[in-house]
DNA sequence: TATGAATGAGTTTTCATTCAT
DNA sequence: TATGAATGAAAACTCATTCAT
């Protein structure tokens, strides 16, 4: 039951962690657009097929299941965002900037792809289950990169030493995590990646007047 | 949305300030147990029956379906504790203090009852319908509390004014919600509620070292 | 709009060994029936729950699955058969005797209950899993039966000693269920009880002609 | 009956006498390999091709269906075995050494393709149609060997002229079918082929002792 | 002949909800 | 109030078969 994938035999794109042919991603693309719609429990397999532009059966020859739907979106697109952030932050020497241009990219990708937003921000989070595994894998990695960025900067002295790299990156992924959710709940079209600077002055600075 | 046969649309009783007797709240636990336990979908009102000592059909005698058990445990533990919160904050003079015993208050309600914590933390947050309902009730009642006393510091000079109560408010919340997820998800016991004093360290005094 | 509100009127009959209340035995008949019709991979349980006057859960409320449906009307007229068979047997005192009563009550209720002979006959078949296990339950009871009163037989010197007694059981059940099985291919309405006393008659005495 | 499209009605080749070059025959016995191990319903198509070293459109350029591996193992293996039965058969002169000669060829066949005896013996039996297409095609003409035999016999004395030829091949097939059933479903390695002797026995002698 | 990616029909089963008692 | 037997809607998934190459 588990290597039901057949493996793409035209190499389209760079060949990444996981090979991605045009109809799968087609077929990802499409579950991504049907579940920011209606939900995952809502959402049916027939609709996301055609969507997709395939038979029913289609989604199948290349996805386990429902579940393996949503799993790969995420994966999919944390894949990409990670790969993204790599290599936008090598250029970038001061860890200030470094998160700021992590936050930013973060937030214009949702703004870029709001289906993906939504599914990321609401329909993942629907169970432990699913929670417990993104944790672990590509959450893990997000953080880690954050955490990095942070223990920079407390070497070259401009975070304080005395926190705790791991727990200081969880809390940023909080503040960014809340916002994006925000942004994606409500109605109103206000700018998300607008947010990023705000935000870091908050989390650079904390919201006190006087540092004796 | 999840429940597959359609209701029929029925005023109830009054949807506020509902009347709680025992049998209502030991359905409610039952809830939040089997919930926390099976996930919301999984979950079956029967086994929230069974759990509660009560026939199915008991179930709906005290509540409209298996939705409105979801939201019910949402409103009810949300009620008691900004009830408990309001009553402790009244005693306290310092806006810092007053978030510091908001976020222990929080945190140690969760760590006495971590059935009301993961279905807080995970199962209600399964769809958008669920988290904009949320959103604008209960949820912006506890924001409202967080920004009053938010404002409450700016006014006396503790909290930099330039920044929007609204926002800040958000962000703490942000920052709350990801360490209570974290700890729902750990299986490690570690304690929740001692996360509380470095979180607001973070959010009173960030984390960048010089504040010229 | 549901209009057909049946109550279950819980009046049973003799405690079985397996309890069958009006309803159950109803659903079974119902499967018997539809499963002689169309063949049980083609039988729908929607047309056993029509057949039998109930919804579809309905059937699921006293059978696991279609499978089940299908064991059940083994076991179940295996069981009635063997009890009759019990009770008839007790009042022959010859061996012969006995195992042509056996044979014509095998017959006769195939006669009078032709879907369960279809059931019995073609349905129950269709795979090693099902064989086995009833080669192993209720067959294995019928062979002892049969067994029995061959050694009975063979006791007061009417079968030959040297025979294994369980081997001619098989052999005598081979004969009967071809017999069983032809009668429920054939389209022309012969009688099947009728075929008991020739098919014994080669049974106890051979094709051969001298018996030196 | 068991295939769940619609199958379009083709007038195939000439049905009898299928010529079976080497893939076909690959082909059909991958199948009854499939077939013996997961079942008729369970196997799949595509577990046959690969089987058999083919792709799954190629089984489809040897057969109409998946039915037709069915009927075409049942008809291809008959077909040998009446082909080497008259042939063996035509150097005997005594009826009851023809007998015994054809049931030890009918075990030992099955003895040695063990696979085959299983689609024989439990597979095909699975539904109606199966049956009476055999009933009325090979069967028969194993039914008339035996028949021609059993009036021989009748011929020159050494069976009982009162029975009735087709009657009693039935009641012989009855007796070798349950023996074959029985060497197929247990688990022990006993013999078949052994066990012709004494089936004979018993059919030529009856199991009563005096013949008076 | 041979391939194997794509098709899409079709049914079992679950379980929230009802309502007669 | 309380019960729990009965209801019936609804969709994921499989896999035999096709056909463009």
């Amino acid at each position: 039951m588990q290597t039901k994938r057949k493996v793409a035999v035209r190499v389209d794109e760079a060949p990444d962690e996981k090979q991605r042919n045009g109809k799968s991603e087609a077929i990802l693309r499409a579950a991504a657009k049907v579940f920011a719609q209606s939900g995952y429990f809502n959402a049916k397999v027939s609709d996301v097929a055609r969507t997709a532009g395939v038979a029913d059966g289609t989604v199948y020859l290349y996805f386990k299941n429902k579940d393996d739907l949503l799993t790969s979106i995420f994966s999919w697109a944390m894949g990409e965002f990670l790969a993204r952030a790599r290599a936008e932050l090598a250029g970038i020497a001061n860890a200030k900037d470094k998160l700021l241009s992590f936050a930013k990219l973060h937030f214009s990708l949702f703004e870029q792809e709001r289906d993906i937003a939504v599914v990321f921000q609401i329909e993942l989070r629907q169970s432990a289950k699913f929670m417990e595994q993104f944790s672990t894998t590509y959450l893990a990695e997000y953080l880690q990169m954050l955490r990095e960025i942070i223990e920079e900067g407390q070497q070259v002295g401009v975070f304080r030493s005395a926190l705790n790299s791991k727990f200081v990156a969880k809390l940023l992924f909080g503040l960014l995590d809340e916002m994006a959710t925000n942004w994606v709940l409500s109605h109103n079209n206000h700018s998300l990646t607008a947010m990023a600077e705000p935000v870091l002055d908050v989390f650079f600075n904390g919201v006190s007047t006087n540092h004796a």
